[in-house]
Order: C-alpha cells, then structure tokens, then sequence
DNA sequence: GTACAATATGACCGGTCAGTCATACCACCC
DNA sequence: GGGTGGTATGACTGACCGGTCATATTGTAC
C-alpha cells in the first residue's frame, strides 16, 4: 500500500499520479507497464515514486481500490436504488453498472479487464462448506436467493451459471458500448444512464430477456413487446 | 510471416523454435515477450531469429495460425461430426470444442485469450449489408441459420446474442476444466472428451440448457432430467 | 536566526532489451 | 583446389528498464 508520505501529499498531486498510472495501465498491463513513463507523465522525480509507493505493483494495487470505489459510486448513482428489488430487476442493474462504468472510465475498465486475464481466480473454495464460489461470490449469492424466491429454475447450476454472468458482467459492456456509439455517439461521450436513448435500452432488454428465459423458473417473456 | 528459410528448417529445429515461442507468450503477453527468452530457450543464436522472422510480432502472427490450425484438428476429432447437425446441438459442439481445446492445449487457450484481450476487433461491420458482425461471425451465421429453422426466437438480437456466446465460448472453458479438475483431475491431464465423467458432462449439459432456454423459439427443458 | 526531520531530486548502476553486422560455416558446383 | 550462395553465429550498440542514494530543498519548532 501507498506509503504515509503519499497520503500526505496535496491532493492535485495525488490526482496527477494517479492520472499518469491510469493511463499507463490502460496502455499497458502490469508486467509491461514502466515506472519511468509513469513519472514522466506525473511530473515528478524518480526517487519521489520509491517515497510514495514499493513498486509497481504496489501502485497498480492502489489503482485498483480507487477502480473499485469508482464501481461502487456507478453503481449508487444508478436510478432504481430501492433495495427490495427483484430478483431480474437485481441482475438487470448489476449488468446496467457495468455498461454505465465502461461509459464513464472506459481506462478504469480496461486496467479491470486487464487484471481480471492476469489473475487466476476464477472461483475459490469456501472453507467451511467445500461450496465452490465463482468471483466475487455476487451472483452465487444472487442466483442462491432467486432460487429460494422460486425466480430461478432450480436445475440451474449455480456456481456455473454465477460464473457465466460473471464474464457475462465483464465482457458485454465494451460491446454495448461500441454499438451505442453506432447509434447515438453523444450518449457515449459522457451522459448518463437515463440518457440512454431507445435502441440502446432495447438492446440491454434484449440481453436481458435472453438471461432471464435461460434462468427462470418461470420466463415471462415480453412476447408483446417483440411482436410489435 | 516467416521467412522462406524457416519454412526450409528441418521440422525438429522449427518445433523447438515453436516450443519456446509458445512457452513464452504463455508466460507474457506479446507486448512484454522477450526474443532474448526465446532464442535461449529454443538454443539458437540471435542473428538466426532475424532469418526466421522480421520481429516478435512476425514469431507471434505464426504461433496464432498454428493456433487456429489446432484448433480446427480438435473440432474435426470430436465425435457426432455429422454435418446434419440440428442448432443446438451445432452449438454443444462449438462449445465442447472449447472446453476440449483448453483441456489438450491450455498453453495455446492462453495465448489466444491474451490476444483476445489486446485485440480490439469486438465486431466488424459488413460493408455491403451494413449489418454488424460480432467477432468472427460463426455464431452470427449460427443464430440466423436458427431463426430461419425456427429453433430460435425471433426476438432475439442476433449480433448482440453471437457477441455474447462468443464471450462465453472463450471464458467459460477454463472454469468447466478448473471443476473437471476437482472432481477427476485424471480426465483433465490428457484423456479425450468421450472419457469426460458423468459429472462434467452433466456440468455442461447444465450450461447448454441454459443457453438452450434462453435462445430457443420453444425450450424443451429436460424437467425429467432434472427432476429425478 | 539555528537545528532537525521530512521530503524531493536526478545522476548513476547493473541489467535486459531489440536489433545489427562482420565473420564463420557449410553444401554444392566447377 | 576455388568459388558461390545460403545459413549460423554471438559480440556489439544504443536505448530503456527498475532501483539506489548522496545531495538539495522544504517545513517546522525553537
């Protein structure tokens, strides 16, 4: 973690860093990223990186909590914020998040993309159980309620479908995105979520129609609103 | 592309020489890959690298073709390669492919997942029809060929849909053979699909009807199978 | 002012990198 | 033998790398 010195420092400096490491992570992935460009890019000295950070590693770990954190202010400011939502309006908004972060700091999402290649968690064991957990346990625990609410079939395979949403999550937003900017480049220029104009909330739907016939028990699929 | 004095080696030498290219971009994206690791590693002199291959891009074009080539040996050595295959089972097929392909050569899986991820060709659009095709467009062809057949729903956005199997087709491999490995590492460390235990391919199964409920005109969830 | 600690600096070090090139080797023909 | 074209070699270059450290600057307390 950063060093005593760097929290001290004036935050516009802070921010100067910071900015130089994200674009140097978004450029390149950890192993191949340089200290050098880096310090370049801040405006500052060499030695003053070994004040602030261990190395390299020690920097992009401290990326990662502020890419973390941004994820988390997506996800606050989406509308909908009700915590008694259903099961398919819950997956709906995690999915939304993720579209809405690539929009935003489409940087922060590749350095995430980035990390996500290179580490090799894919599902961890838990303890106590001997349960195996996909990521970072969301959807297993998403998917575990909606069975128990009778949303989701109960022959669905957990784990395995929590860790095809998972990649589901990580993977779809670049590609909305690119086809937002087909239709509506201004919308992917910097304006939020209700911004979205038609297509782009159709297509979302469309995405979510297909994840939502392939998992409930009980599909309610919107026959109508194709048909017309 | 290699040099026309590569292609006169005697294969032995261009083995080795592919062993180690491999080894290393396994090891390291194309950006942080070393020809002074390769050359070491495949015991030739520098200057030969030079002969073989106008520069590690050159090294690294060849090891995707041999990619590509490998994989197309595991589709066409899986069983069922009648050409009469209904959707989706042509789909269970795609997939398998995958899983089978990171089991025989999680290596070479490695590699094109790296590549995928530094790519940035999520879709191409057809300049004739001006219709958006994801990826390498098999699972565009898949999806229209489906809903011509009446095996998929018509409301499905097919691009959107084919971008989507795409990124499951190359993340969800990894994670089926990581839960093979738990259940009987002796099948993940070198034996063919039809040795896959009961449980992997119930696994797969699971993963295939989701997809099946999710895309199909009319599903026929296994309830039977399920509900013994 | 002085004293002292915290912080900033960039020249410098040993190492690795991609790429070059003069030289050596080898197979074949005359 | 000599000549020729294809191939192999590894020392070398200049650039960049991560990391260090003696020195300079700044802030603070008195």
């Amino acid at each position: 973690m950063p060093t005593k010195t760097y929290h001290n420092l004036p935050e516009e400096k802070r921010l100067q860093i910071e900015k130089a490491a994200i674009a140097e992570f978004a450029a390149n992935p950890l192993q191949s990223a340089s200290i050098n460009a880096i310090v370049r890019d801040a405006g500052i000295a060499k030695g003053s990186f070994y004040q602030y950070f261990e190395d390299i590693g020690d920097l992009h770990a401290h990326i990662l909590s502020i890419i973390y954190q941004k994820k988390l202010e997506v996800i606050n400011s989406l509308p909908l914020g009700s915590t008694n939502l259903d099961t398919f309006r819950y997956l709906r908004r995690v999915l939304q998040a993720a579209v809405e972060f690539q929009l935003r700091h489409p940087d922060l999402a590749r350095i995430e993309r980035f990390h996500r290649l290179n580490s090799n968690h894919l599902s961890s064991v838990d303890p106590e159980t001997g349960e195996r957990i996909s990521g970072d346990g969301r959807f297993h625990a998403f998917l575990t309620q909606g069975i128990l609410h009778d949303d989701i079939a109960t022959w669905v395979d957990v784990d395995m479908a929590a860790f095809m949403l998972e990649i589901i999550e990580g993977g779809i937003a670049p590609y909305l995105v690119e086809r937002i900017d087909d239709k509506a480049p201004e919308v992917a220029s910097g304006r939020l979520s209700s911004d979205y104009d038609r297509t782009t909330q159709d297509l979302f739907d469309n995405l979510m129609d297909i994840l939502e016939a392939g998992l409930a028990r009980d599909p309610q699929i919107r026959k109508d609103f194709y048909s017309k």
